[in-house]
DNA sequence: CATTTATGATAGCATTACTATTATATTTGC
DNA sequence: GCAAATATAATAGTAATGCTATCATAAATG
């Protein structure tokens, strides 16, 4: 069990550290600040210098570890991108029907994120909140076909390919598959946030996590299928 | 039909700029070389000292017609969803039938966007792309609820409130039209992103604009409805 | 215990996002 | 046609940012 664990190991590409922040104490305080921070402040206000003051340490050992800090953005939004194929993974395992397993997936990809205490320096329920406010600014960059080239966005986009494998299980003919998830992964971040900041955007129902059923919905009958519990 | 014009007559919230930039030309000229700019730079590296350049203008005069950078992104940004919300008025006039009026406006909303000329001092395909690749930069700050209050969003929330319209007027019953076209409307936007930089996110079918019709599809879907054309 | 490696402290530099001041055009009202 | 108001330009300055470089010291390793 221990092994299945160790193998599942979220391996972020090791291209946007310079060193691994996993490696040691400072490392993985540097990341688990860099969330707190982050959070707090939100990522343009953030800097090296602020990290270091919090954790006691200094600015150019930090630039030790990343070598900016949108490669840190970087890094968290792609260790979230593995966690959440992680959770998935572990979530569908023995599942037969892909329709069971999408709805899973779906509401894996699109529910609130509590604090699960799995990895010791990550708040999962923190870094959630920071891939819905920041992570579009981890790609929408004039950066982003250099960065793309070098593998950065490759968790996300074996994530989408993973769930559009289950789509097109259950409609092989659907023209759309990766764009219906990653437009409703996105979809569902935009809404957490809209539901928070602006909320004529949204629609709210009593009693009911609105943004998991609408993603439900609006995916099964876009595909043609029928969705498990409805 | 010039006072209809003018009544219609772009008016963003005079609250996102100091001095009115339409009403100068060194306004007209700001706001026409910033979408060239950023266009050509990315909002990150956009200075107004750069732009004060190109325009062979003053960092200083720049300043006293936007507050910030931000408030410029904001200027553009709310132009576009009043131009957004323009085209919409004018397209579906004269169109009974809700269907058909939701049909066309879900292309007017995701339809890959080119130069009209209508306005001299605003390339509306470049900003098109600016809106694409910046505007979430414009409210996923931590000023947002502050923003929110002045009014800044209020053409965006109103393009939406007016489209989900259709939608009840198809659908009463439907639950989450807010919902359904401002995921939409970023989602295409998002698309189009993709489809240029990250093409694994997305499905290009030859022949048809895939954008447009997964958004008719999946909307008329959704709602229970039937799509006029299919 | 000698040497490599990791961290800390300090300084420095070009750029950014502004603000302030003063000078010069340009418009306008009479 | 000219004074007064207004708009723009030129220049300088400031605190903060996003780094890089250097040197000293501490910790780990062989």
């Amino acid at each position: 069990m221990q092994d299945l664990f160790t193998s599942f190991s979220l391996q972020v590409n090791n291209r946007v550290y310079i060193k691994n922040p996993e490696s040691s104490a400072l490392g993985r305080k540097i990341v688990e600040s860099s969330i707190n921070l982050i959070d707090e402040v939100g990522f343009e206000a953030f800097t090296f210098r602020k990290l270091g003051l919090e954790i006691h340490s200094n600015e150019a050992s930090i630039y030790r570890y990343f070598e900016s800090k949108y490669k840190l953005l970087l890094y968290l939004t792609s260790w979230y991108w593995c966690w959440m194929e992680y959770r998935i993974a572990f979530g569908l395992a023995n599942i037969p029907a892909p329709e069971e397993r999408l709805e899973k997936a779906i509401k894996l990809l699109t529910e609130n994120i509590e604090l699960d205490g799995s990895f010791e320096h990550i708040n999962e329920y923190k870094l959630n909140k920071i891939v819905i406010a920041e992570s579009s600014k981890s790609y929408m960059t004039k950066e982003v076909d250099q960065n793309n080239k070098e593998g950065f966005f490759a968790g996300y986009k074996q994530l989408v390919g993973r769930v559009s494998d289950i789509i097109l299980e259950i409609n092989p003919t659907y023209k759309y598959p990766h764009m219906l998830i990653s437009t409703l992964i996105e979809g569902a971040h935009h809404q957490r946030f809209f539901a928070q900041h602006l909320p004529r955007l949204t629609d709210a129902v009593n009693g009911e996590d609105a943004i998991i059923e609408f993603s439900k919905e609006a995916t099964f009958k876009a595909i043609g299928a029928k969705c498990p519990t409805k």
